[in-house]
DNA sequence: GCATAAAGTTAAGCCCGCTTAACTAAAAAG
DNA sequence: CTTTTTAGTTAAGCGGGCTTAACTTTATGC
């Protein structure tokens, strides 16, 4: 490396190798597993923002909420996906990760971050300590901007 | 934030929210161009790995080659890669990418960056440049652990 | 209370990715 | 020179995701 680059220029190194292996990493995982992109997608998804409805779903992937409901269903078989009705409004469904799905999704994870746990291996203890407060600023920034 | 974590799970959270973001930014944007996810994935390889041919297209994405030379055909149909025969070995093909493909992957990647660079506004110039050397150190080891 | 809207489900049908199997053509092995 | 291996293409068929359309059930507006 010359000369310092800009953040962004940074950002954009970095993601072109990041994304392209994460992305990668997944659609693996999600082929060993035995389900489709699009239903780890959704457990990922109910991991991370938490329980809702079917429609919600749908918003979120821009599929009909008919596409949503046959493949939560497909999850529901499977015992990764919890779906019963919401008390508060009985039309709607309240979808929630079973343990298992949980689990599955866990094991995903691990499997990404073992490379990246290669990656800090050869790091210095400056260097790690550099990264961690870099990546924590980032973190943060885009769980706000995510809202 | 309380304390400061360790690099590792920095990395882990960090992944948490990108790897999320970023699958379902592509995921829309291939959705958006007509393209199906595999075929996008294809143009990324080719851009991030430089030309090949089917069987190592199959090789890396575990299908087989009757898979991989179906969807390269519908690139070529498409006018995103270019398919010529590799005057080593006449059995084999030269896959590249055009530049209507290569136009195509860097619009793709302009959606990404634009989301990365509203997390970037919102910081000091202190915080982005620990972001900038931060990220350029991961960069440079995922490039060599990546081959 | 009744009409209307909203949340999900189900079924029919399309497109696509993928596999296997059969085939062509070129290179390597003997 | 013949045999075998390697690279790629093509076709048939399966399964999955997605859409539209028709339907059920529950909530909401008037």
């Amino acid at each position: 490396m010359t000369k310092s680059p800009s953040a962004s220029q940074s950002l954009r190194a970095f993601m072109d190798v990041f994304m392209h292996r994460s992305m990668r990493g997944w659609s693996q995982f999600a082929k060993g597993t035995g389900l489709s992109m699009p239903q780890v997608s959704i457990l990922m998804q109910l991991h991370h923002k938490g329980a809702c409805g079917i429609s919600t779903i749908g918003e979120r992937f821009d599929i009909s909420n008919a596409a949503a409901s046959q493949l939560v269903e497909k999850l529901v078989q499977g015992g990764y996906v919890n779906r019963e009705e919401d008390p508060n409004d009985r039309r709607s469904k309240l979808l929630n990760l079973t343990p298992k799905g949980l689990e599955l999704l866990q094991e995903g994870m691990e499997q990404r971050h073992r490379w990246l746990d290669g990656l800090l291996k050869n790091l210095s203890t400056d260097e790690k300590s550099k990264v961690s407060e870099a990546l924590g600023i980032l973190t943060e920034k885009a769980k706000e901007v995510d809202r």
